[in-house]
RNA sequence: GGUUCCGUAGCUCAACUGGAUAGAGCAUCUGCCUUCUAAGCAGACGGUUUUGGGUUCGAGUCCCAACGGAAUCACCA
């Protein structure tokens, strides 16, 4: 709710004192924005009032709207529709709140550090295959929130956990050593990242092959499943690595580090970034000592064979394993620990916000239970970002059956179509190979942002490679044009010497259409409350959209430049610089740049 | 089987958390480039919000049931 909702409220409240003689919370004033099919800018859902005048719903409002016009200067006019008193404000207010706001990067961004600190995980891939589509909603998911929550004010710290051991890098580990004949990234040519990945294919296909020559020689098919030798060398490569075996460190760190120099490139070209990366490897033994604490104090309890649990049926959860009976970790041991572990590395964090699939609701539901059973303060803070699969026309994405969409190919062939689509229309020629190319990559990985940001996190979503991605509609190159088009225009204003500085406007000149405009803008800052609470990007998309709608509709036939009458044009040129502004750092917080051509 | 989430136009998604005649884009059709970038604008077409009950001034939204779909319930991560 903004100052003028308050205000409003605060004043409707008077005028239901003065009609009826009843007293009302501010709160319980239902307004809402006027649906722009009806006279007026703001709404007084009349129905609840009711029961105070003890009147039909119009004759309240009409009771009310009298007494609002003639008491508060803001309002300068009201029509009662059925239940519903709209109220108009006087244009003088939206052209204050106009001048106030046209100019300022910083609208509805709130100072840094006036809120919590709050941490953010994203990303957090496996180190033996590439990243894919699903990462990109991860990433693009975790990088945006956590920029919408600096927005609202608080202090965010990005943070990924690498998940760099266990059985699936000693995979590709096996394969390597078994038909790699010393093949480096550089020797490839080839990503490290997707040098490893291959080998993790090549491991599955061998296995594949072992178990098949094992049912032959008459072996069971689940037995053939845990004996095939090239999975046993496996087990022992991660053996080894777990006793300390240099030669087989040394090979994990190598193909590690090939994946993430990959990881790296990928991360650069999606725009996203860290600030403290946690590796499994350091973190996977952490927790034994919470757990033993735990132990003591009788949150958790051993069974016979030694395994330590903890129940939470009482919560509506059942028991969950703990430590092992021989003593090793679980990944909820991990995570207790890795938890515990990030509240002193950063001290007075407030929350933890973990961006991750919703198929691990239940893990994250538990582990928020165990924190706060331990006595972590703050546990309850802790929030679960969970979003939807991105699913193929066929289904879910396989890496077994080849169906995963490849990160980097699928930005490459966005990058691709933008330049297509940008040589068919022909309007840059002029630009260098450079300018280009980054053009290219803003407007193809743009609208793939856009495209997978703007639906609710929660939902699971569908996407067809084959039909690719709009560039046109509800898009982000419809956004970014629109942006071109606004700062193009005000460039050649600028060269015409008109004066930029708009610091007065005569609130007399606008029209509807202009005045429904600036109060769109003037949602931004309530707009950003609304995300960071709700974890939710789609919320700055659809309203960045629905703006740029707006504003592509008003300049189809509100000229600038060629407005003779200046207190028109000043006028202009203040609320174009607005929307341009507002496209600019909005669309910033999904993480997608504005180009200044296309 | 238990728990959780979901079901809105042919397709992909909205709907300010209970308010007015459920909105966009894609696709299809019709207009508009001598005018600040047509990746645009205007218009047409498209709906029993899965179904059936209930709650109330008022339901896509809340409650119950059915049907359909997804996830999860591992000494996996």
């Amino acid at each position: 709710m903004d100052a003028l909702d308050q205000r409003l409220a605060q004043s409707a409240v008077q005028a239901c004192e003065a009609c009826f003689g009843a007293q009302i919370a501010p709160e319980h004033i239902q307004l809402q924005q006027t649906r722009k099919e009806f006279e007026g800018d703001r709404t007084v859902v009349v129905f609840p009032l009711t029961r105070h005048s003890k009147s039909s719903p119009e004759e309240t409002g009409v009771a009310l709207g009298q007494w609002l016009v003639a008491n508060d200067e803001l309002i300068k006019a009201y029509q009662v529709v059925k239940g519903f008193l709209n109220l108009t404000i006087v244009p003088v207010y939206w052209t204050e709140q106009l001048l106030r706001t046209h100019n300022l990067d910083a609208f509805g961004i709130q100072k840094k550090g006036s809120r919590s600190k709050v941490m953010v995980e994203y990303s957090s891939p496996n180190t033996n295959k590439p990243l894919h589509l699903g990462h990109l909603r991860n990433n693009f998911l975790g990088y945006s929130v956590a920029r919408i929550l600096e927005a609202a004010g608080h202090e965010v710290i990005k943070v990924q956990i690498i998940n760099d051991r266990g059985i699936h890098i000693c995979k590709s580990m096996v394969a390597w050593q078994m038909f790699g004949e010393g093949e480096t990234p550089d020797s490839a040519g080839l990503k490290g990242d997707k040098l490893v990945g291959k080998y993790y294919v090549a491991f599955d296909r061998a296995f594949k092959e072992e178990v098949a020559e094992l049912l032959v020689q008459g072996m069971d098919e689940s037995d053939a499943k845990k004996q095939a030798p090239i999975l046993l060398k496996a087990h022992a490569l991660l053996h080894q690595w777990e006793q300390g075996n240099s030669e087989v460190v040394e090979l994990w760190k190598t193909m590690n580090g090939w994946v993430y120099d990959g990881f790296e490139e990928t991360y650069s070209e999606m725009g996203v970034d860290f600030d403290k990366l946690y590796y499994e490897s350091d973190t996977y033994l952490l927790g034994k000592d919470q757990v033993a604490a735990g132990l003591g104090s009788g949150v958790f309890f051993k069974k016979e064979d030694g395994s330590v649990w903890i129940d939470l049926s009482d919560e509506g959860l059942d028991e969950k394993l703990l430590l092992r009976n021989d003593g090793t970790a679980v990944y909820m041991t991990q995570d207790i620990g890795t938890a515990i572990t990030r509240y002193s590395d950063f001290p007075g964090l407030e929350r933890q916000v973990y961006t991750v699939g919703n198929e691990q609701e239940y893990h994250f539901k538990v582990l928020f239970t165990i924190l706060m059973k331990l006595g972590v303060e703050g546990a309850k803070n802790n929030h679960h970002l969970s979003y939807g699969m991105v699913e193929l026309p066929e289904g879910k994405m396989k890496s077994r059956e080849g169906t995963v969409v490849d990160a980097d190919d699928l930005l490459e062939e966005m990058a691709n179509t933008a330049e297509e689509m940008a040589n068919e229309l022909g309007k840059i020629d002029d630009l260098t190979e450079e300018e280009k190319a980054t053009l290219f990559k803003q407007v193809g990985y743009g609208a793939l942002k856009y495209f997978l940001l703007k639906v609710s996190p929660t939902k699971s979503m569908m996407f067809d490679p084959k039909a690719s991605i709009d560039f046109i509609g509800n898009t982000a190159p419809f956004i970014q044009f629109n942006y071109v088009r606004a700062a193009s225009m005000l460039a050649k204003c600028a060269d015409a010497d008109i004066d930029m500085r708009i610091t007065s406007i005569d609130a007399s000149v606008w029209d509807a259409d202009e005045l429904r405009l600036i109060q769109q803008t003037l949602m931004w800052p309530s707009i950003v409350e609304l995300a960071a609470e709700h974890y939710d990007p789609s919320l700055v998309a659809n309203h960045v959209y629905d703006l740029t709608k707006a504003f592509s509709r008003w300049y189809q036939d509100h000229p600038v430049l060629g407005e003779e009458n200046v207190s028109l044009r000043e006028a202009r040129i203040a609320l174009t610089q607005s929307v341009a502004h507002q496209i600019r750092i909005a669309m910033g917080l999904l993480g997608i740049e504005m180009p200044k051509r296309m």
